[in-house]
DNA sequence: TATGAATGAGGGTTCATTCAT
DNA sequence: GATGAATGAACCCTCATTCAT
């Protein structure tokens, strides 16, 4: 597996993966089987051992595969001049979007899983909220140099302001919560937009 | 396992499920054996079959006894005179306190996990967010009405308090978010009570 | 399995080990299945890893178990008295004898075979055959000094005579060579004895 | 496979057997995959079924394509005039050349090892001591006719003699006992023709 | 001729569950 | 009640063999 493949490897590689992402976030890591993710592949379970080393690492491969960071990265570096009063509202909307993918939500529901019993999916769960906070950070950072902001400590505004909108995403979308599916996004997101500008306005 | 049973059986049935807690939530339903089980109780793994019909039924029994539904309501209808200034930081100090417990945060890993995979673990999780969410919610009503607080959806607010401190100490006890494990808890507290009154403050 | 075991524990291990010896000697180690042991044995396939942790322990297991090492030894010390000429035939009847027995018959096929790919299995023949070779070199020794054989290397002389003596047993009794099966042990110990002590008079 | 194949055809089918052969040597039979055989013969392993019809069958054909039946045949029917004192080192140093050859060292580990399982196996090697007993003793015998080695029966006299060199040689290269592997083959030459002679002078 | 993807049978191993003791 | 030997199903994985290309 050290040699360059073709693309049809690579091909029928990220077929496999693309079939075993379900059934990981379905049954978890120990409760999928190569019976299942061959299954739902469409091909013989002893294949999965011509494209990956072990069940383990066709795991790991989707996930990295699969993993959001990129996604889910804004070009908030770009965007300093537009007012929070816009940006934020932008912002939701791309949190929505990307919870809305399907990918997103099965590589989710696997990292938390693992999160609960593995230091590695913990410490990637934990990079992709990093990828999420920082840029933000820094946006409100500059925010507050422009005077748009009150003084305060820009990560802890990021953290809380996202931590509560990523658990009402994820109770909504992952823990299928009645309570917040029968809310309305936007209202959500004028809610919390009010909510934080009025906390943080300049004084 | 119909009949009326003596007091030794359901102490034993208990001891077992004290030792299993620890087991589920540290290697997941299917990763945890008997054998596991049976090594951290102190009995063979034939017994548990005396106790319990299956292992699922083992795990259950453990979720049920160790749910954290009534750790987690705090009597907040008995202190609706208390100002949003003073019961914000108790109402963050009780959370804290509950999830240093070490069987809540045990169940909690367990039920994180398994809310992934099934609707079932999924809607106790939402009903424990419910008795969390609704007495705070009965709170800030009064506190709307007797003008402390601004016109606006209560549910609304206290979903987005809660949730923003919730993944708080979720990402930090559970995930070891190394960032969120070198903010300080006060520091934290005030920083959301400071800002949720000067969001909800009235006009 | 660091705990003591039951007496019963160990009967039963060795029954397993019993069953498992001859399989190993037809088939070789990876053309024994644990299926076949466990037919062999009258068990099923799992319970032979309530006893041992793989297959390859037991196989380790049987050897130590049943390898020939004390059997092979003669009490050689205590016979330095005893003239080459008695004492010879009664070697080569010991190692008659040694080699008709069932078990050592079958761990030296699984030595042998082993032996042909493994350094361990190599090494572990090599041990025998020391254990072989040594007392009688240090008889030799004694009646050289006794003046009842010539001057010589003794290792050389045992090598030699045990190496002729031991081919012909293997190819004999394992190699089933029908020229040797026609040949008469009795006859085959005398002519070798005869040669020896011709070869190996005083001057 | 039956019809007439090219010259090209049976280089291939040779090369693929030539780069079999340690490979079953290192592994055995069992233990040596199509892959390792391909990789070494640097084909795919599919293509070894163009030429062989299955492993088995690749396997048998290494066996009879190496057999060293015809190198082990030294032209002793040709050298009745040379007087044993000449004829026993230059049979020792035929005999150490061919244990040397790379090939017959190979060919004699499968041997050896499928010896101890299969009475096919052995009864081929059975015929290889055959083909180099055999001219031995009509070799001794002649001598014996010829007044040069006291009277007796020249097949043991072959036998014992081709037994304790041949197992010097299994259990220093192929054992790789430490103790044999010390000894300088001269000296073992010299060793044991002088006994031999010794043993077996006319009266 | 040659490739290597694909299959499927079967291997070693684990483990929930049962049951004689 | 309590044990742990015993079972059997199902797991992950390997690999000889086939076959479309």
């Amino acid at each position: 597996m050290s040699k360059p493949q073709s693309n049809e490897w690579y091909e029928r590689r990220r077929q496999i993966m693309e079939a075993a992402l379900p059934v990981f976030a379905e049954k978890g890591f120990k409760g999928a089987t190569n019976k299942d993710i061959g299954e739902q592949a469409g091909i013989a379970p002893g294949l999965i051992y011509h494209y990956f080393k072990s069940k383990e690492d066709l795991f790991n491969a989707c996930i990295d595969e699969f993993l959001p960071i990129d996604r889910v990265r804004l070009p908030l570096e770009t965007m300093i001049d537009v007012p929070p009063q816009q940006l934020l509202p932008l912002l939701l909307q791309g949190l929505n979007a990307i919870f809305q993918e399907p990918k997103f939500f099965l590589v989710m529901r696997i990292l938390i899983a693992e999160t609960m019993r593995t230091a590695e999916a913990a410490s990637r769960l934990n990079v992709i909220f990093k990828h999420l906070v920082d840029p933000f950070a820094a946006y409100l950072q500059a925010q507050i140099a422009a005077g748009r902001l009150r003084e305060g400590e820009p990560v802890l505004m990021a953290q809380m302001f996202l931590s509560s909108v990523a658990l009402f995403f994820i109770r909504r979308i992952i823990g299928q919560d009645p309570v917040l599916q029968a809310m309305d996004v936007d209202e959500m997101a004028r809610f919390v937009t009010g909510a934080f500008l009025r906390a943080f306005a300049p004084d």
